[in-house]
DNA sequence: ATCCTGAATA
DNA sequence: TATTCAGGAT
């Protein structure tokens, strides 16, 4: 069943068809009777208004789509059901979770936020807006959509899918990047939200009306080819006036992606990889992986002590915001023993990564030329290195990239 | 400016 | 198949 496309298990909204009248409600009107008819219900964060539940699943769906959520949500509330759980647990298990759901400094932030809630709000989450932004990973968008499902506070949310709605219901014409239009952005959403209707909370509007932007903009309003006809704001939308509603949000700004090539040093001992946890900042911070390299140049040096032979494997491109990562696996396997001695070269090579021995002791060991530019080489570690088999890899954090190539070939 | 991934498009 | 794009918080 696909729980996201309204028009799949209710009528076509045909906003041609609705009465002079009820095009002439303010927009919030509008929005939350297209809701109550037309917008996404029964996922599963939409059946609660625990705060904990309502956080957790904004934080997953910020820059990541509904179905995705879909898969990480119920099991991470199976590991982690309350948020005392989730501030007491080790942030190896919440990465893990997290794996593969991208952005992984919204785990961290998470996990963080969790522990403020515990430590600094007695284990109850701020029931205002205000105070759920000062918390670790929540902006405003984010507390104000939680404030509103849960507290039904009159605030409003300007997430991308809102954005685009607003954009085009006004003709909008200035690039959105810009402060300026930030702020004129948010002023028009606050201007837009709900009263409180006569004889009904106002708590309801909220939540319907916040979750109607957001639903408008995933399923109806969506950035190419919008379906105007089954919009509720219809009637008076400027951008479909225009007759190219798709040209708003108006961005000038094109992103331009750098290049960067790095070697991964795929070890293999029997059926186990060796894999070592990133450096705390930068792409992929914290989570395991096979030690990088810049060039094969300086892997091959790094390992030429060593048994085995080095196998070239199929590079793969990953693409990230800034930059086109082109990553070369080279295999390094072999079956007899590792001896002490040499596990303490794997060790070290981890410690290298680490930045914790020198370098030129590195050269002394392998007895190699002196290379400049040999700081740069390996990228940073934490300085920790395990040797993981197949049933491991569950347990903690990988790259999405890294955990296909290790699940294809190992 | 920096984070990641999957969907959409060419 | 390869490339482009969207998406909040820090």
């Amino acid at each position: 069943m696909d729980l996201f496309s309204a028009d799949t298990v209710r009528p076509p909204f045909i906003a041609r068809e609705q009465s002079p009248e009820w095009n002439a409600l303010p927009f919030a009107e509008r929005v939350i009777a297209w809701q109550r008819s037309h917008g996404r219900a029964g996922l599963p964060w939409q059946l609660t208004r625990d705060p904990y539940r309502v956080w957790l699943s904004e934080i997953m769906l910020q820059q990541t789509q509904v179905t995705t959520v879909l898969g990480y949500y119920e099991r991470f509330l199976q590991r982690f059901p309350t948020v005392a759980a989730l501030a007491a647990a080790p942030s190896e298990d919440v990465l893990a979770l997290w794996s593969g759901l991208g952005y992984y400094a919204r785990a961290r932030n998470l996990h963080r936020c969790a522990q403020a809630v515990v430590d600094e709000h007695g284990g109850e989450f701020p029931r205002s807006a205000e105070g759920l932004a000062e918390l670790p990973g929540i902006g405003r968008s984010t507390a104000a959509a939680i404030a509103a499902f849960c507290f039904g506070e009159r605030v409003a949310i300007l997430d991308g899918n809102v954005k685009r709605v607003l954009t085009r219901a006004l003709a909008y014409e200035s690039d959105i990047a810009s402060s300026a239009s930030e702020k004129a952005l948010w002023a028009v959403a606050t201007d837009l939200l709900p009263d409180a209707p006569a004889g009904e909370p106002l708590h309801a509007a909220m939540a319907t009306y916040t979750q109607g932007l957001m639903d408008l903009g995933a399923t109806v309003c969506t950035i190419r080819r919008p379906a105007c006809d089954a919009c509720p704001a219809h009637a008076t939308c400027q951008g479909r006036a225009s007759g190219a509603p798709e040209r708003f949000p108006v961005k000038t700004r094109k992103l331009k992606r750098g290049k960067r090539a790095s070697v991964l040093l795929w070890l293999q001992h029997k059926e186990r990889v060796w894999l070592v946890r990133r450096a705390d900042s930068g792409v992929w911070a914290q989570l395991w992986s096979l030690p990088e390299f810049d060039t094969a140049v300086a892997l091959e040096r790094a390992v030429a002590p060593w048994p085995g032979t080095l196998e070239w494997m199929a590079p793969f491109k990953h693409v990230l915001t800034h930059f086109d990562w082109m990553l070369q696996p080279l295999k390094l396997q072999w079956h007899g023993a590792v001896s002490d001695a040499l596990q303490r070269e794997i060790d070290r090579l981890v410690a290298v990564n680490a930045g914790a021995v020198d370098e030129p002791g590195e050269a002394d060991v392998h007895g190699d030329v002196e290379e400049p530019d040999d700081e740069a080489s390996v990228a940073p570690t934490v300085g920790e290195g395990r040797w993981f088999a197949r049933a491991d890899l569950d347990g903690v954090g990988i790259p999405s990239p890294i955990r296909k190539l290790l699940d294809a070939a190992l």
